[in-house]
DNA sequence: CATGAATGAGTGTTCATTCAT
DNA sequence: AATGAATGAACACTCATTCAT
């Protein structure tokens, strides 16, 4: 390898970790004041560089927002698909998932935040058709394993399934809201408990 | 009752019936684009009168923030008051705590969702202090009726009690999210479905 | 006539003339100084307001360009298809077109200067199409015109007919650079002398 | 000379060659999109190289600016002067002028261009005085030969001094807006059929 | 009560320029 | 010579707000 081939891809490698650390900042601040209540001024801040330089980096608001989002997304259908590939039964689907999305909240929680109070707004934009389409997938594999553990006798069937869709969902997704990675219970306990929850209720048993 | 008092009286209630038709406006554009994100020009296009015009009836796009979130809450806290009033066991408060706040997801939708989406923002203004009171009352209120719960037997006594707080917090206040007061289901029978799922789990029995 | 009728159009006209004062302002500026050169806080400034509030009249500084050159642009064509309506002689109507071309290089000139300087760079945006149309109009009108004259006699024709298309079409507007509405000679009798050069030329007559 | 000495010339002379070349792309580039709407970015790009890049050769874009017009009229100057040193009479010196004008055209079109549409603009800087100053020799040098021209009978009297001037000066420069140095018609053909037309006008002999 | 014109602070973004490497 | 990251001033434009009518 020659030096200049090693110079090239150590800058663009450098570059690429730059590009990541502003990103990581601007994904709390995004998370932490709202996508819109933020201004880019206040990431540069952040990110200890003045306003104009971020657009070196990125080229608006806009594309940093998509950089995080769909770099979330990527990574929680990876790790989903992962899951149903094993083919386990709903039950067993089921805890694997809720590991996964509490797996994927340690690793993104700034991006899930802003997933869950931003995407309405930005799904309006064509750029963000990708949003809706990941929701629409989302519905559709809870919708297919809850009605599969209805019929495989795992999950109770007097329930209303959009209802259980819906309570799932937020449960999960809405613990990214006061997750703390460096907290007292790591995520894997913290999707433990969220299980327990969810399957067996918060009644005492033989209640 | 002279004459002229009762055109004060009416034009004064008038003139509240139509700062009441403004807020509900304002409150639903803002829980559809998100407060910061929306103009005061798209609410007053929306109330059907231009920017200016909104100035008559209110000081700022703060103080319509403020009255449609500080309403909510008022209305929260009173409805929540009249159940603890009420010094009924652990299990049937929680069930009507649930129940009051379905109730009020059916009343105040928006305001809800502006609660989730921007108290956060928000509380770090000193005029909306309350939100973060209001949050601080209703932790504690939920912290002690959980452990009372438990020592009654009525609650499992295995799991974490931040954890479960934050369940059933979030759990309920997301819905408002989705909830559509025209819809197929009434907010007391979403209610009564979620305290099924909360309290028993979404496992079938015997499982 | 309802007094609210009139109320309405009074307000509508006052409206109309305001705009065409700030238009008349802008399209000074941007002859001046160039349009990339200019500043909306320029044209504010000369307009005797702040720079927003220019965007209570007017979309963009785009916008402003195109009302200035379309403005520019319906009236010229509306003087020449009067000239062409006539059916003269081409020596005749080569005359008229000039006559009427130094008539609106009097009614607009900062807008003849913009056309110049700015039109080949604005009509790369679609919005500004109509530029090369009516370049392309301009076009074929004067050539269809100089092989008539040479046809007829009037013009010579040992020329190449392009070259004398584009003497003629810049010696006109390029007068719009020096051209004073107030100065000693008066548009028509610039025309006529202009007429007098390119018809005769400058060499004393017998030479 | 020694071997040090040689390398130090071929390289300033290498250094004289890529600042030309730079310099005629930026010429280009300017008169292409105008100079306050071209970016350095954009000369960077058409040159090959990234805009910090240009600095190495360049002080400023201003300098740019500056060297092309300056090396332009320099050039111009020469020519000219090189013509009225020669003393022939106003008709011949006439001839003479037009075909250096042209010639000039064909070797300096972007910077012509340049100075058509920018020097009024760029004049106000205090750096482009010599615009002025070049502006002024200008047109002493044509209404003195044009007064000489009257004076010897060689050129009509009945016709106004500076509109003549006017006429002149705008018709031959305003050609470089089309002028196409590898076009059908060399600039010398492109001078000789504008002789024609100024002097002897376009109407048929005889007319 | 409402309008419409204007304000002025602030927003995302651009761009000429600098400089360590 | 050239790069690439950064600067900082300026830009077009937005928007909450004011106020005479």
């Amino acid at each position: 390898m020659s030096p200049r081939r090693r110079d090239a891809e150590r800058t663009a490698a450098a570059r690429e970790r730059r590009r990541a650390e502003i990103l990581d900042t601007a994904a709390e601040v995004f998370a932490r004041q709202g996508y819109a209540a933020t201004t880019i001024r206040q990431v540069a801040d952040a990110a200890g560089m003045l306003a104009g330089s971020l657009y070196y980096h990125f080229d608006s608001k806009e594309s940093m927002a998509d950089e995080i989002l769909s770099g979330f997304l990527d990574d929680l259908w990876a790790s989903y698909d992962a899951v149903l590939a094993e083919g386990a039964d709903a039950r067993t689907t089921l805890e694997r998932l809720v590991e996964a999305s509490f797996a994927s909240i340690h690793r993104h929680r700034p991006a899930v935040v802003m997933y869950q109070n931003e995407s309405r707004h930005l799904a309006l934009n064509p750029r963000f058709a990708y949003l809706a389409e990941s929701q629409t997938r989302f519905r559709s594999m809870w919708s297919d394993l809850l009605t599969r553990g209805a019929d495989e006798g795992a999950f109770r069937a007097d329930l209303d399934a959009s209802l259980v869709y819906r309570f799932i969902r937020d449960t999960v997704w809405v613990a990214a809201n006061w997750y703390d990675p460096h907290g007292r219970l790591p995520a894997s306990d913290i999707a433990e408990q969220y299980l327990a929850m969810v399957l067996e209720g918060i009644q005492a048993p033989g209640e």
